[in-house]
This record gives C-alpha cells, sequence and structure tokens, in this order.
DNA sequence: GTCGCCATACCGACCGGTCGGTGTCCAAGG
DNA sequence: CCTTGGACACCGACCGGTCGGTATGGCGAC
C-alpha cells in the first residue's frame, strides 16, 4: 500500500514526502508551540505526522526527547549565527547592531520555537534542562563580550552592567512570540533594526 | 478536630491561622511558580493548604479558577499603582522613570507571580485568558501614554513607534523571572533604576 | 431544621510508554 | 534463480497510573 517505496531509508524525497523524523519533529513544533507540551498529546502528534506511537518511539526515547531536540536544533543555529556575525572584521557597532537584530529576525522566522523555548523549558528533565541552559548560557557570554568590548573601549557607557544590558535586551527578544503577528504593519527586520537601535541608543554615555 | 474554630468565616484571623481561600492561593501560587501550572495537581494545593479537595472546590470553581484569581489579584494591584506614579503632578520623564522602575521592584518582590504569568497564562480556558489580556493591554495603554506624551513635547525621539518600545520595555521585565536570584549583587530597586535607565536614554533623541 | 463549610470515597477520561508482531529489503548460501 | 535469515522501520492494542471533578454525608452554628 506504501507507494513510491522505492525509497533509500534516510534519503531525501523530493519535496512531497519528508523524512517520517523530521516531519514528527515539525508537527510536534507546531503543537507544542500552540498548546503548550504538557497539554500535546503524543497520539495528536503522531496524527498530525500521519504515523503511530511505534514509529515515534522507535526514533526519540521520549517525549522529553522530542522536546530536546527542537530546542537543540534552535540553539545550534542561532550560535552559528551570533558566531559569524560576532567574529567579522566590521567595526564593533556595526557587530553589535548587526548581531541584534539578526537574532529577532531569526526569532521572528521562527516564532513557534521561541514560543516553545519561552513556555517549555522548564518542563524538560532536569538533565536536559541542565544541557539547554549550558549551551543558552555560551551564547549569552559571546554576546555580553561585545557590549563589554565597546565599554573597555569608551564607545558605550559603563555605568550598567554588561550582563544586566545583556538580560534586559534578551528579555525584550524572547518575549517577542506573545505580541508580534505577521498581520502587523512591521517586518521582521523592521523591528530588528529597531530594537537594535533601542539597545545602541541605551549604551551610548550618558550626556 | 479542627481547633480555634470559633472564628467568623472571612474574617482574619490573626496571624496564625488564615482564611481557607487565601491559604489556597497562596500554596497554589508556590507551587505553580515552582512546577507549573499543568505539573501541580489539585491534591497537591490542597494537601500543601492543609485541607481537602471538597474544601477547594467549595470556594472556587475549577483549578482554572484559582490560576484566574492569581493574575487578577496581581493584575489590579500593577495596574493600581501606575495609575497612582501616572497621573503626580512631576515631571514626565520623572513619571515615566518612576514607573519603570516600579514595575521592576514589584516584578521582583513577587517573583512567584510573574513567573507564573509567564508559563502558564496560555493554560487558561480562552475567555479567562481573553480578560486577562484585556486587563494587561489596559496597562500596556496607560503606560505607552507616557512615552506617546513625551514624543509629543518633543521630550523623546519621535522615530520609534511607541507600542514597539513599550513591548520592548515589558519583554525586559517579564522576564526578570528567568535570570534574576535574590543571592545576586544587585538590589531590586537597583536592578529597576538600571532598568528605567536604559529605558529614559534610548528614548533621547538621536544625536 | 437548615444552611454554610468541609471530608471522604469514588468515577471516567486520558496519557506516556511498552511490547509482540508485521512487512520490506538486501545479502549470503545453495 | 530461489530460498533463507535477519536488520530495519513501523504498527496498534494495551497497561498502570494519574488527574480533575463530583456525589454524598456529617457537623457545628443559628
Amino acid at each position: 500500500m506504501t507507494r513510491a517505496s522505492t525509497r533509500k531509508p534516510g534519503e531525501a524525497a523530493g519535496d512531497e514526502q519528508a523524512a517520517v523524523p523530521r516531519r514528527l519533529l515539525e508537527q510536534a513544533t507546531k503543537l507544542f508551540a500552540k498548546k503548550g507540551f504538557d497539554r500535546t498529546s503524543v497520539q495528536e502528534i503522531v496524527e498530525a505526522a500521519g504515523v503511530t506511537k511505534g514509529a515515534m518511539y522507535h526514533y526519540f526515547g521520549s517525549k522529553d526527547d522530542l522536546l530536546y531536540e527542537i530546542y537543540a536544533r534552535v540553539l545550534r543555529e542561532q550560535t552559528r549565527q551570533l558566531e559569524s556575525v560576532a567574529s567579522s572584521g566590521a567595526p564593533l557597532r556595526e557587530r553589535l547592531a548587526a548581531a541584534a537584530s539578526d537574532v529577532v529576525v531569526s526569532s521572528i522566522d521562527n516564532l513557534d520555537d521561541n514560543t516553545i523555548f519561552l513556555q517549555s523549558m522548564h518542563q524538560l528533565s532536569p538533565d536536559k534542562q541542565k544541557a539547554v541552559r549550558a549551551e543558552r548560557r555560551k551564547y549569552h557570554e559571546r554576546f555580553r563580550g561585545l557590549v563589554e568590548e565597546g565599554q573597555a573601549s569608551g564607545e558605550f557607557r559603563m555605568d550598567k552592567p554588561a550582563d544586566v544590558v545583556v538580560d534586559f535586551y534578551f528579555g525584550s527578544v524572547h518575549h517577542l512570540g506573545s505580541w508580534y503577528h505577521r498581520s502587523g504593519s512591521l517586518s521582521a527586520r523592521q523591528i530588528g533594526d529597531h530594537y537594535a537601535d533601542l539597545l545602541l541608543d541605551a549604551l551610548r554615555p550618558p550626556a
């Protein structure tokens, strides 16, 4: 009954039939963002992905694993992007502005992941939660390094601790999902640039 | 077995034996903040409060109601505080700075409520969620009014939409719970003043 | 008596995870 | 060429346990 089955397992199958693990992750992301982790049953996920529980527990050890994989994917991508921007040869202010704007744009592009991050992280098992926090911490530290660099060079004000500034900014970023809607009049890039402006201007030395 | 029961219901009972609804709300707040709404069973709440499910369902219609009451209490208090600060006769910048700093301090004083707000709002029934959002919206609009007032008078930059600025700032505030710890070296008021400074300085007209 | 307040016992729904089995493909043996 | 066997991918019925909510009854105050 399975059509087009002359396909190597694990192989990408054009753009019609995605691999099962990917479909699972994709649907789980949507459902977790819409109803929350605890309110989404494994049954719902597998139905949305068009498979059965057997398939899911074949690829993932638990429902927790599913959530963890979603996090890990997002974190890897954001860290990669930050590293690439932060280590370019551009002037500091430009690098910080680009990093600040980019993280907004990518957060909006993947609003679902962002929402899940916000709402469901504390529902992970303690050890996996620790792993996520560690990765996240590395990201924040890299970003903080940029702020400190500007403070050391005198470009930025020094009367605000860099870590407070970083938490201040990422609070704003993480909360995008609670108010941003595609139907709004501002594009993701516009929001990103506004946010980056606000951050950079808040960092100007006081008059 | 209930001692000291010669007490009018609804009456405050010294400082030893709080009223049952209050105890329920108090313990529910702690547990929701620690484990999340869905992970906290009604059984755990009533045990922590020293009563049984019969008592809880006598005072509250559902587990949802408990959560809703917690929200409503916080929102009433924050709105009251903002109104009082915003309508004083002080200069605009002082009023906005006070409002911005106060909301940080009160968010830190009640970190549990703040955490719950962040994590569990979407688990309310749709109509109650709507009620909470409406109240919250009123709060944001009042705050935005201050920003717009400063833009109209030329004190603040006009190239950033006021609602973006407000969402930017409250994102930061809502996320305090995810990083602030009492053990840190900064007091609630210090954080509040830093945040208010960052907001006010970000609003300075660009050079 | 009856009314507010609460305890106890219990129900039905549902959920994450398991487990024995099935269909398919490929490689080796004859 | 056909057979065998076993690795892989997946199915779906089922289980133990938990949870929100309810029905009933008791008890003290008026």
